[in-house]
DNA sequence: TTGTACGCGTTATCAT
DNA sequence: ATGATAACGCGTACAA
């Protein structure tokens, strides 16, 4: 618990020369700072984010998130706990900008982040995988602005943190699960929205690797759903009638309450689906006992570490712990879906 | 952002006169009082919570934590992350003080309460269930002491906050993914710490009521295992020696590893197990394929709340905005209990 | 009853 | 190059 002023008296100097040391500004004659330093060093010091807090409300740090949520019901869950934080920031003084989109559609995306652009210190988005968003983040992260992606990542952005799911491990586990709880010999197709994807690619990749050790599994290959019901559904009616010993469907991200109701409308009892995501369509088809399980990410946690990861940087100068906060992939049932828990985030 | 500067202008009065209406410290006339309050509520003033952290220094408050954790790996990683959000608290100015004890000894704890009590302003505690110790803690909550229970709850404690798990929903969950998991027709053996414990009742009386409705389910009765490695591995022989139709057991709190040893000293492989969180020793027996799966309690989660709940109260003023925060129960199997995902908290 | 002034830790600015 | 000072928002002791 040292504070500059102290170390200031320790040190004979004032507190504007410890404070130009500690903040490399210059200006102070080398011996001293060696001192100073030293003897900050020495006593440990921390600023008081109370302080640092404090003061940073001069600086209106202001947060631009920008999240391809419309239409895609995880997405709900991830803003509600990003809002709360922000409310809860908000009275340090930050300030919070919202912009949402539908599908990923690059000149969209660029066009957004061009207008966020001047108004942000800091951006959390849901990026698009596009050499032009990919060069455009990269220029902004340059110049200065702090990026957080959410959800999905771009290997080649240079971003400072990445929260979102840890989409190799979710394929495996969904791969284990399913030889749990499915029938002996394994029939199984896959619904993917889109091979473009790279998180995608992964949870299949992922619940394939762990299926091969299986001694009776049939792959009958994976169909893409753009992360559409009516697609997913259509996919799935042609599965069952063209493949009608399909006893296991895995959804690897949206569309799953597309895939349900084809399996409902094809009379079919006999099929285990896991999934990802509790969202209401799907607890609505476990409550039918269409969908067995699925498979949580943690939206909440998501919306929550990336809103702090931002705060913390801006408000407090803290840069985050890791660059990745990869989420547990937990296993949720009827039973432990709902209800009952209070939320905690 | 309006601050208690800007109430003050508004109203024509001084600082202290705002300050003095927004914590009720009296000595302002009723009507100045009135137009105050009034402003205030209708600039929605929220007081910075940077500016309390600041002042908050001088007041040294001091948490004290006292956890039956010795021998229990289960509360390590509770301790971990609360020791973590007391780490970072500490910049704040609020120090902790640390005790702990092996087992649930009512005179013990008593002791080690009135140890700490002239030193803390909270108590974070995991309560033995004991008349001696309601009446302490209900005593000392009377006196103004700010106190949270971890992991297990009193009811006829009137704490401030609960958190922990959700046990009876823990049972269900429990129940529901045996019948998923396990083989058709059941015979199932519970072990669980000790009927005394209310969690422990819970849990059971969870798990039972979801598998009273399975077509096909045969119980062999609950074993008291005091938490006890090698009470559960006696426990488990003796079942498997009597009732070798036994095929599968449920662990309710510790004593997972016991079990999983005797069923295998006994060469079965044909058990189902699912047990309670997921410590080494539980995910060495899912390696081993003798424990099928775990439910998780998020004890870290258990740990920052708990912190976190006494920081805002002591530092920022601010009383938890639920009386319980109950944790969800997560599905773990042995893909999703463990490595490549980073620690969130 | 009300207003003033100081301290908390940090930062920015102005004067030396 | 360095020191002094004001400001941020809140709490409180003390003076009026």
């Amino acid at each position: 618990m040292v504070t500059i002023k102290q170390i200031a008296e320790l040190c004979g100097v004032s507190r504007g020369t410890v404070d130009r040391v500690l903040n490399h500004r210059g200006n102070v004659k080398p011996d001293k700072e060696k001192l100073i330093l030293d003897m900050a060093k020495k006593l440990n010091y921390q600023p008081n984010p109370a302080g640092k807090a404090l003061t940073a409300r001069r600086k209106h740090p202001v947060v631009g998130v920008l999240i391809a949520s419309e239409g895609v019901r995880f997405f709900d869950d991830v803003l509600v706990s990003m809002r709360k934080a922000a409310r809860q920031y908000e009275a340090y003084g930050l300030k919070v900008i919202w912009r949402s989109m539908r599908g990923f559609d690059t000149k969209e995306q660029c066009a957004l982040i061009d207008e966020l652009r001047p108004q942000i210190d800091a951006l959390i988005i849901n990026p698009v995988n596009a050499p032009a968003i990919v060069k455009k983040l990269n220029k902004l992260i340059d110049e200065g602005l702090f990026v957080v992606t959410v959800n999905n990542d771009i290997e080649s952005v240079h971003r400072h943190c990445y929260v979102g799911s840890d989409y190799m491990n979710g394929g495996r586990t969904a791969g284990a699960l399913l030889s749990m709880i499915g029938p002996k010999s394994l029939s199984t197709a896959v619904l993917l929205g889109s091979h473009a994807m790279l998180g995608h690619r992964q949870r299949l990749e992922g619940f394939l690797s762990v299926l091969r050790n299986h001694p009776d599994f049939h792959y009958l290959g994976a169909q893409e759903t753009e992360d559409d019901d009516m697609v997913a559904y259509e996919c799935t009616r042609t599965l069952l009638s063209e493949h009608p010993e399909t006893n296991s469907i895995f959804v690897i991200s949206a569309g799953a309450y597309g895939a349900a109701r084809a399996v409902l409308a094809s009379n079919r009892t006999d099929i285990t689906m896991i999934v990802f995501d509790t969202i209401p369509s799907t607890i609505e088809m476990m409550r039918r006992r269409v969908i067995q399980a699925a498979l949580y990410q943690h939206p909440h946690q998501q919306g929550r570490k990336s809103m702090q990861v931002a705060f913390d940087y801006l408000v407090n100068g803290i840069p985050p712990e890791r660059s990745r906060y990869l989420m547990h992939n937990e296993i949720r049932i009827l039973e432990n879906a709902v209800g009952g828990t209070a939320k905690i985030d």
